[in-house]
RNA sequence: GCCGGGAUGGCGGAACGGCAGACGCGAUGGUCUCAAACACCAUUGGGCGAAAGCCCGUGCGGGUUCAAGUCCCGCUCCCGGCACCA
């Protein structure tokens, strides 16, 4: 008589289990054993948790428990990115505090993850909002503050000015306020940054060291955007004046100057607005800037903007040839990258080039390419930006340049560098990181503002430096940041000369929280440092890492320079945090992201009450490869949760009342080539078709017919271990065993046994199946090529001659080509 | 717009350059049943054919190769990122 499945029995009970026993707890050091430090991207706490967060987290805990049972000592550590916008405006939305509606949240996912029965080991939990983990947010941010690398500077926001706020990015989706839906203006702040372009040039150089999808660091390599070129000096002469003014601009085609034709200023550059103070145009430049700032940058230079310009009252001397260009003010440069302006060279630019055409501006061809009829500046259609030799360009003309080989620029630079009219230069497309944001909810930022000393750090003994609990959230007149009404907050003693100071009210973007919350896991209870070295040089630093492919750039590459800087001031040892990266797919439903204010969310609560844990995590590997996105049917989880569960039953009826017989001879090979393919797919995380192969042998099981030998049987379930490790801890005590299944080794085979002894072997004629013939696998070339010649099939298409030639490739295919 | 990725039956998907469609769902037929559910068995890419078998077929158009879903060139559409969502 076998019971039915019923997971809700059991799962509960061993999920208590597996916690309070602290089955997954690691020690400080891992000791003899190898270590692997495993983890998934830390979650924002929206709500519960959905099953976009299932996939992450449960391809990631099958791949921990693999490697546990594989021998690993696995550190699998779970925390909450608790910090963020959601919180706020939840809050202001239906007056919940941002701290109590974070922590419900984290109470749900918490008790979802173990009803999942992930193997965290819940010791080393860490909950970026409260002051025992952002205190060292503020130490760290002093440690780069003290050494140059945290700085002020102006930079703009988006700002309300109905609500008196500043908007983020995603809070003018629409274009117009989210909560009032006025249109937002452009407000210059003062905000402070980190200078991450220190860094640039060891973020590009350290990538060989890790083992990441190459697609991944050449997102990475395009952000960070080193290119080589030269820095080349134009004069500025404002019309009506013979006053001139040095002006630099970066180009990486310091050949194509002779080819200049006009110049650019980024269209908010202060000396545009110079130019045009008290003169007639003045009114038109500023409408011309207002309607460019309003936009983002995308939009800027996307199919949207790019092409606006406004001719500006003075002309540009190419340093070259002393020829006067006229300049203009564009939106498609920005004041952000290299110098603000650039030389246009429109023959040799496809930007410059859209932009001249538009603008009536001439264009001179100076790169004739090869073989080509001779290029003119009023008929071509389109940029030139390739190889070729240079024509017009003085002592350069017939100069052969290349712009992938640096052949010919290189010359270039060097002439220009002897006039004294450039020089050699590497420029970034990577910015400085902008971590100030004016919001409630973040880490403050430790700084204190005197009228006398300026800015002063909080000393060290101060720390943490706690968001006020009871500040206002919501906004009101005049203040910046909500934490600028609170005066108990902003209102402090200059801790250097003992005045009337006020303190920073803007907070670190939650994106520093993300930076180093894998070394807090290492070291989570700490109440005197942020971590101790030695727990961190005992597992960092992380093997596995497991996320979506949206956090390609920033949080990535800021979790890398964080690393670095840890490193340069003497706490780690290692210069890249995260070795493996593995990018699972994206979950959608009916084609939509999931998302739990629009409440377009398929709950994991909902699965897990409908099928089990078992069948959720089951049903969400079997139904995509891990790395593939997957999109849930309009109607939902209720046909795929389940098959799932009807296989999982399937599995529970056959595996339930195993036999003592010993393992038939094909039953037992079959089940050394499964245990062989399936160790093969999990090396490569490929859970899906492990699956696949368990569904096979199970249907071997049921063929073979009466009750599973135990051997078998047990194999089994050490294979299901990872995916479904309740049924098979059930199973396992079931058979009388006392130790959990999850500490037992993952099972091994015979290399003989696992081998197949006959092959189908596949013969064609000019690339299509004609036969087919069982042959042994060990078969030789010419063996094969003798047993299709002998085919009856092949013979008719030979039709008496000899074949051109034949393919064979032991001991699968023979290919014979006739005629 | 720029950067990265993707597209295979009715559906999710499988396939070291070597039998396209493993595994599963769904569908159809059957066994069991008074009946159903469950379970089990069989068939299932399209077309032609009585059958043997033949032809077509991996988003579109070219190419390389004995052989292309897979490699190369050119497109289309979808997804992710583009610096204040995380």
């Amino acid at each position: 008589m076998t019971d039915p499945y019923e997971p809700q029995s059991f799962e509960p009970g061993w999920a208590q289990r597996w916690e309070s026993e602290a089955v997954y707890a690691v020690p400080d050091d891992p000791g003899g054993k190898p270590k692997r430090f495993v983890m998934e991207m830390f979650p924002y706490p929206s709500g519960d948790l959905h099953m976009g967060h299932v996939e992450n987290y449960t391809i990631a805990d099958a791949m921990a428990r693999y490697w546990r049972m594989r021998g690993y000592c696995v550190m699998h550590p779970m925390g909450y990115d608790a910090f963020g916008l959601p919180a706020e405006n939840a809050a202001i939305k239906r007056g919940i505090h941002p701290q109590d509606w974070t922590l419900s949240n984290i109470a749900k996912m918490r008790s979802s993850f173990l009803r999942l029965g992930y193997s965290y080991d819940w010791a080393r939990e860490v909950i970026s909002c409260l002051p025992d983990y952002y205190r060292w947010n503020q130490w760290i941010f002093l440690e780069m503050y003290r050494r140059g690398l945290a700085y002020r500077k102006t930079s703009p926001v988006n700002w309300c000015p109905v609500d008196k706020t500043v908007l983020a990015k995603e809070q003018i989706s629409t274009g117009v306020c989210w909560r009032c839906g006025s249109v937002p203006e452009v407000r210059d702040l003062t905000q402070w940054f980190l200078k991450i372009t220190d860094y640039s040039d060891r973020l590009l150089d350290d990538m060989d060291q890790l083992d990441w999808a190459e697609s991944l660091l050449t997102m990475q390599r395009n952000w960070i955007g080193r290119s080589q070129g030269a820095e080349v000096v134009f004069k500025m002469k404002p019309d009506g004046s013979d006053e001139t003014r040095d002006f630099p601009v970066f180009t990486t085609r310091p050949d194509t100057l002779w080819g200049a034709t006009f110049f650019v200023l980024a269209a908010e550059h202060p000396a545009a607005a110079e130019m045009v103070a008290g003169t007639p145009q003045e009114g038109e430049y500023q409408a011309f800037v207002d309607d460019i700032r309003r936009q983002s940058e995308i939009d800027r230079l996307g199919a949207k903007g790019a092409g606006r310009g406004m001719r500006l009252p003075a002309v540009a001397i190419n340093p070259v040839n002393g020829e006067e260009i006229p300049v203009w003010a564009a939106d498609y440069v920005l004041m952000g990258y290299g110098t603000g302006a650039i030389m246009a060279v429109p023959a040799h630019d496809q930007r410059d080039f859209s932009f001249a055409r538009k603008h009536n501006i001439p264009i001179r061809v100076v790169v004739q390419p090869d073989g080509e009829e001779p290029m003119d500046g009023d008929t071509m259609t389109e940029a030139a930006p390739g190889t070729g030799v240079l024509v017009n360009s003085g002592p350069f003309t017939g100069t052969r340049v290349d712009p992938q080989t640096q052949e010919g620029i290189l010359d270039v630079i060097a002439w220009l560098d002897r006039q004294g009219l450039g020089r050699r230069q590497v420029n970034y497309r990577q910015r400085d990181w902008l971590v100030s944001r004016q919001r409630y909810w973040g880490t403050p930022i430790p700084i204190i503002h005197c009228p006398f000393c300026g800015e002063v750090p909080v000393p060290e003994e101060e720390l943490p430096v706690l968001l006020p609990p009871q500040a206002d959230y919501t906004p009101t007149d005049a203040a910046v940041s909500p934490l600028a009404n609170n005066s108990d907050f902003v209102n402090v003693i200059c801790p250097k000369c003992g005045g009337e100071a006020r303190r920073e009210t803007d907070t670190l973007d939650t994106f520093f929280d993300s930076s180093w919350y894998f070394l807090r896991y290492c070291d989570p209870q700490n109440d005197q440092a942020a971590f101790r070295p030695e727990k961190v040089a005992a597992w960092g630093p992380v093997d596995n890492y497991f996320g979506g492919v949206e956090h390609a750039v920033m949080h990535l590459i800021y979790a890398r320079f964080f690393t670095k800087f840890f490193k340069d001031i003497g706490l780690l040892e290692f210069d890249e945090p995260f070795l493996k990266l593995f990018n699972q797919g994206h979950v959608s439903w009916d084609g939509k992201e999931m998302s739990k204010s629009t409440g377009h969310v398929i709950e994991a609560a909902a699965v897990i009450d409908a099928f089990g844990a078992d069948s959720a995590r089951t049903f969400i590997l079997f139904s995509s490869p891990p790395a593939a996105d997957y999109d849930f049917p309009a109607d939902g989880y209720g046909e795929i949760g389940r098959v799932a569960n009807s296989w999982l039953s399937r599995v529970w009826r056959i595996l339930q009342d195993p036999s003592g017989e010993p393992v038939p001879d094909a039953l037992n090979r079959q089940v050394h080539r499964t245990v062989k393919a399936i160790t093969a797919d999990m090396e490569e995380f490929g859970l899906n078709t492990a699956i696949a192969k368990m569904m096979e042998l199970v249907n071997a099981f049921s063929k073979a017919g009466g009750p599973v030998p135990r051997e078998a049987a047990e194999k089994f379930l050490r294979l299901l271990a990872p995916i479904a490790p309740f049924m098979a801890e059930e199973l396992w005590h079931r058979y009388g065993n006392t130790d959990s299944v999850h500490r037992q080794p993952w099972p091994d085979y015979d290399e003989a046994l696992a081998a197949v002894e006959n092959v189908t072997m596949v013969v064609q004629v000019n690339g299509k199946v004609r036969d087919r013939m069982e042959v042994p696998a060990e078969i030789s070339a010419d063996e094969m090529k003798e047993l299709a010649l002998g085919s009856a099939r092949v013979k008719e298409y030979l039709n008496g001659n000899e074949p051109l030639k034949v393919i064979s490739v032991p001991p699968k295919l023979v290919n014979v080509v006739v005629r």
